[in-house]
DNA sequence: ATATAAAGTTAGAATATTCTAACAAAATTA
DNA sequence: TAATTTTGTTAGAATATTCTAACTTTATAT
């Protein structure tokens, strides 16, 4: 089993991967508040034990074996989020701290029950898919509210980061998921977007709100 | 704040001090499965902390500040018991080992909502009293089983150990809190003792079993 | 192509937690 | 009381995680 600290390590990996598909040392110490010369230890550690690609000066990857338990604490982790919100109650700006505590208990039943209770959900309360138990998860292809185009009319899906500021500022303006914005103009010189959503008419969202916020087109699927 | 360890070690001497007042090293050095040096150690550590008194050679007892400290790990650590009981439906026998894990969270959020949504519990599902927000905890005077007599009707109100092996025994006799047990005959050579309860007659209990069942005594309270 | 900046590494040290081996004090037994 | 057992302590070492300071490599800018 891996530490605490192994895991926080992993789950970093696997966050900055998402993306790039690799980690490099400098922004591993940046995401995790820790120093380069610690983490760059724990990577030679981690490539020890086989979780972690690691070459001197070059990013790291996760091996398979480091995928699959990276995507295990981040499966506790959503599963959490969304047992917290769902069953208890919280705002999903609330949870996150508390699953970053909660996502390193040792105990398959426990998560089980979540899951279980929960009705096996797909994705957390911030759209972030949720891996199977096997570690798989279902990437849905979303656009970046700032991507579309004026008379684009789409539905709110997720979003891309979920610091606690942020996610009370949506609060404020009513946007949860599954909102369906219609977006009305934009700004040519600093990307400011006005759109349409509930009963909000010409409500202006800056460019870098539009950047974390995630949307799928509206458009009719055939089932 | 204090670490995960330091919050075992309270935890610990907690425990050994309800019956006795106080904790010695050897006892804790058992009950934790660390070795003797590295408790005295710690024993030091905590007394420079100012949340033990400490003299070598001397048992150890908490200070006011360290038994507030304590206390309030037993909350959460028995809050999580109940919650996981009465709002996820695990058994009362499966639940000590995932509450020792959370006990460590550190979010009164957390825990104030597990309270609220349990309608503020005064007992885990052990029966052992929940400290409150300051830490304190009615303690009812029970009896043990084994020192009842012939004749007795008794209410079973908690266990003094809480192991999975005794917990799922009881489960297998039908033997729940609350079961109103009336006590037929004790062997004078083995303490076993004969009872009744629900719909079973002579049932055996060793002495044993006994001396970890907590009991009232079935009178009528005027209210 | 240099020079500068950014990223990464090594070395050495600190803190936290744990251990074993050896010794000392206290309690128990004979 | 003296011997023995139990309990407690000290010393010294190991592992895990982290840091600062100094140095190196790679990337960027002039
Ligand atoms: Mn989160
Ligand atoms: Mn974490
Ligand atoms: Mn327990
Ligand atoms: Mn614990």
């Amino acid at each position: 089993m891996n530490t605490h600290t192994e895991e926080n390590y992993l789950k970093a990996i696997f966050n900055l991967s998402a993306t790039k598909g690799e980690a490099n040392v400098n922004e591993l110490s940046r995401q995790l508040d820790i120093k380069m010369p610690t983490v760059n230890s724990m990577m030679k550690k981690l490539s020890d034990r086989g979780l972690i690609i690691y070459e001197s000066y070059k990013p790291v990857r996760l091996t398979k074996k480091g995928q699959k338990e990276a995507a295990m604490i981040i499966r506790k982790h959503r599963l959490t989020e969304m047992y917290l919100v769902e069953k208890m109650g919280f705002g999903w700006d609330e949870v996150h701290d508390i699953a970053e505590q909660i996502e390193h208990v040792q105990s398959p039943e426990f998560f089980a029950k979540m899951d279980e209770l929960l009705g096996y959900p797909k994705v957390d309360p911030h759209g972030s898919p949720i891996p199977d138990r096997n570690g798989k998860m279902e990437w849905t292809e979303y656009h970046k509210l700032n991507e579309c185009k004026p008379g684009d009319t789409v539905i709110f899906k997720a979003v891309t980061h979920s610091s606690d500021d942020f996610l009370k500022f949506l609060n404020t303006r009513e946007l949860l998921l599954e909102t369906v914005i219609k977006v009305i103009s934009i700004e040519s010189f600093d990307g400011t977007i006005t759109v349409e959503y509930n009963k909000r008419k010409q409500e202006l969202l800056s460019n870098i709100v539009c950047d974390k916020i995630l949307v799928s087109h509206k458009k009719t699927r055939s089932v």
